[in-house]
DNA sequence: ATAATAGTGTCTGTCAGACAATATCTA
DNA sequence: TAGATATTGTCTGACAGACACTATTAT
């Protein structure tokens, strides 16, 4: 991590303080064998050892998103294929960082199943975890289980509404492909046929034409997301209410 | 606005970089006069004159909603009666501010109808203004806009699936009263029989057992929420789609 | 009585969920 | 052939929207 400028580059005739240490800090989330991963790295200094988001400064000219971006591919040197970046929230509690005042503005990011990720600079290892391991249990440095937790609610609410669930996918998916990330992401049963029915009449997806048996059986039709979809699914498709 | 300090708090063995001038805005939004209405200040320096967003700097060891509440009592000096307050997206590209790296928290603030409010120590003045005549305009300081357009369109989505649209309303309120706030902020016409039997059939109401005949005709029963509801609303409420 | 608003009952079209039935592949 | 998965079709109960009807106040 490159620790950003002291100073601030006061303009003619104005004086501003600076009175924080800005960072950014990313929630990447895949399906790995069947269960839900967030991409964590191994701590240096501090809280060396600890587990944590990937994340850091910004630099004193870098938009947020970028800065993200950044941060993803120095700490796990690994070309991601983010298929979905959004901003979750911002953390900035006073002494959620033993060093001085930090707050983080937090992303949200989806990519499809890749291959394992290797150490960067910054990082001493970066590694895929089961989220379900994560949850509840108090296990990384700093506020990151309050963040991991927002970040897996906000998928788990936009599959509803969205058509976050393809970023999932590789660009061209089966239908029950589809389903199986909702029903990894939600954790419920979803009924095929039902299902079908739904998505296929939803306005994002489009055949491509070729078909698969790439899950046995018979020959699925393989889908691609439209170029002009909105990223609003509709009509919804809602989760089951307790 | 009390500039913060502008040396870092380094802790012994770390040193890190103060790197932007960290501020929180709010959009504070009321229905008065069948209309929706955000707050505004008029800026002193910079952008004097113009009409902007109140917010401020954020204190050395302040919370981000802290701050936002300190700001609207100094920028106003009138007490407000917040009843519903959340972060709503971080605003942070480079150059929105001419002085420095200004990255600003905004939040979404909504208060019933009340008395207007009165200038205090940093702004020349604070006043109530129709969202309508700002939206798709370009009529505020520095990325104001934009932000006021975002919190708007978060307040019309949670009213389907919260129970936000009680936080305009008095402590007690009819149905009639709720559906008017639900009509102003989506402007849309709701049909008052299904709507009060899709309302008294949620779970957040409570009748409190009054009635009263404000708005003339047969007395309306008169609700409260609930001190046990969870700000959802289940079945939700939702907008008709275009 | 008339006007105004509150609240209830009923009908109908749509849609989600359950599930039967059929289609097309591999072993 | 059996077994697996894809896809279509059908039934049913719940519910949103439309709206007739009744209730209770003020003037």
């Amino acid at each position: 991590m490159v620790p950003p400028e002291p100073e601030a580059p006061a303009k003619p005739g104005f004086r501003v303080w600076y009175n924080c240490a800005l960072a950014v800090d990313i929630v990447l989330l895949t399906i790995r064998h069947e269960q839900l991963h967030v991409l964590l790295i191994n701590r240096s200094e501090p809280k060396a050892g600890q587990l944590a988001l990937p994340g850091g400064f910004v630099l004193p000219d870098e938009d947020l998103p970028d800065a993200a971006l950044r941060e993803l591919g120095d700490e796990t040197s690994v070309r991601v294929d983010v298929r979905h970046l959004e901003q979750l929230q911002t953390y900035g509690r006073p002494g959620r960082d033993p060093r001085a005042r930090v707050v983080s503005v937090a992303y949200l990011a989806i990519t499809p199943d890749l291959p394992e990720p290797r150490a960067g600079t910054d990082a001493v290892g970066a590694s895929w975890r089961p989220v379900r391991q994560l949850l509840g249990r108090s296990s990384l440095a700093f506020d990151h289980d309050t963040i991991v937790a927002d970040g897996v609610e906000r998928a788990r609410s936009k599959l509803e509404y969205s058509t976050l669930g393809a970023a999932f996918c590789p660009a061209d998916f089966t239908v029950a492909e589809l389903r199986r990330i909702y029903e990894i992401v939600w954790g419920t049963q979803l009924d095929p046929r039902n299902f079908h029915r739904k998505l296929t009449s939803a306005d994002f997806l489009e055949p491509t034409g070729e078909t698969t048996t790439r899950d046995g059986g018979r020959p699925a039709a393989l889908y691609r997301v439209r170029k002009d979809a909105t990223g609003i699914m509709n009509p919804p498709l809602l989760r089951k209410t307790d």
